[in-house]
DNA sequence: CCAGACGTTGTT
DNA sequence: GTCTGG
DNA sequence: CCAGACGTTGTT
DNA sequence: GTCTGG
């Protein structure tokens, strides 16, 4: 899955990469740590409804903030959203939280690295603890997840400013991922990037696109478990982990 | 009909 | 909002 | 995803 | 053990 990630690209680079042509966000310090909850960048094509930007004709794709963790629209509050921070691919469509989402509004979200946690055990089969691992692309640019956004009011406080938040979508690991973690998030080729986002592409198309990105895009490595901690941020948490010491000989040798 | 869920992961 | 379970 | 909490009452 | 918050 996908339940922490970086970002450290920049507005201007991301504006540039993603080909955005409305900027709807304040600049953020890059982030080694984002997690579930917390504002993150995501583009979307702008709607005749005006949901991304206002009814200004001309710009397509809209770089936004979004909360990450769906609030599906009927969500009495917001806090449902903290489950929702990932969508498998897998039955989609039918899933009352996401059908809408998929259907109407999907989304990119722009990331450096993600991190996934590998379960270890010790040579008696005890657990021994997760050891968390970095994943970034090998040429060194943005990934694009594939993402869903929605849009949500608090019936109580309709002055209030609407939430948009987003999830992302998961899919099976690929072959580099498969021994660290069964799942791992939809990466979108750059000439599919068009295709997703567009609300007119055929479901059967968007189906197509949620499969597993090649492994040679790929790289991955451990990194220290200071990324466990939500509050930890910096460049250190993509730092490789050292290697083990030599294995001692244990209590005997 | 109404009430209640609506999600993912990992583990046994 | 929409689907499932009772 | 991991870390950290894990409760109630009454009132608007 | 299980849920919530970040």
């Amino acid at each position: 899955m996908c339940g922490r990630y970086t970002s450290t690209s920049t507005v201007a680079d991301l504006a540039s990469i993603f080909d955005v042509d409305e900027v709807r966000a304040e600049p953020m310090p890059a982030r080694y740590n984002v997690a579930p909850t917390d504002t993150v960048f995501a583009v979307a094509l702008r709607s005749s409804k005006g949901e991304i930007a206002d009814g200004k004709k001309g710009p397509r794709r809209a770089l936004g903030t979004f909360r990450w963790g769906l609030v599906p629209s009927w969500a009495k509050d917001p806090s449902v959203g903290s489950r929702m921070i990932n969508a498998r691919c897998e039955g989609i469509s039918s899933k009352p939280a996401f059908r809408a989402a998929v259907a109407r509004r999907r989304c990119i979200i722009p990331a450096d690295a993600f991190y996934e946690w590998q379960r270890r055990e010790g040579r008696d089969g005890k657990k021994v603890g997760k050891l968390p691992h970095a994943i970034r692309r090998r040429d060194g640019r943005p990934m694009a997840f594939a993402g869903l956004w929605e849009f949500w009011r608090d019936d109580d406080d309709l002055e209030a400013p609407a939430l948009r938040s987003c999830a992302i979508v998961t899919t099976g690991a690929n072959e580099l991922m498969a021994p660290i973690h069964d799942r791992m998030p939809v990466v979108l080729a750059a000439d599919n990037w068009a295709a997703w986002l567009d609300p007119g592409t055929d479901p059967g198309a968007v189906e197509r696109l949620m499969v597993p990105a090649p492994s040679e895009w790929f790289e991955a490595y451990a990194v220290s478990t200071l990324v466990n901690k939500v509050g930890n941020d910096g460049p250190q948490l993509i730092e490789p982990l050292p290697p083990p010491p030599p294995a001692s000989g244990g209590p005997s040798s």
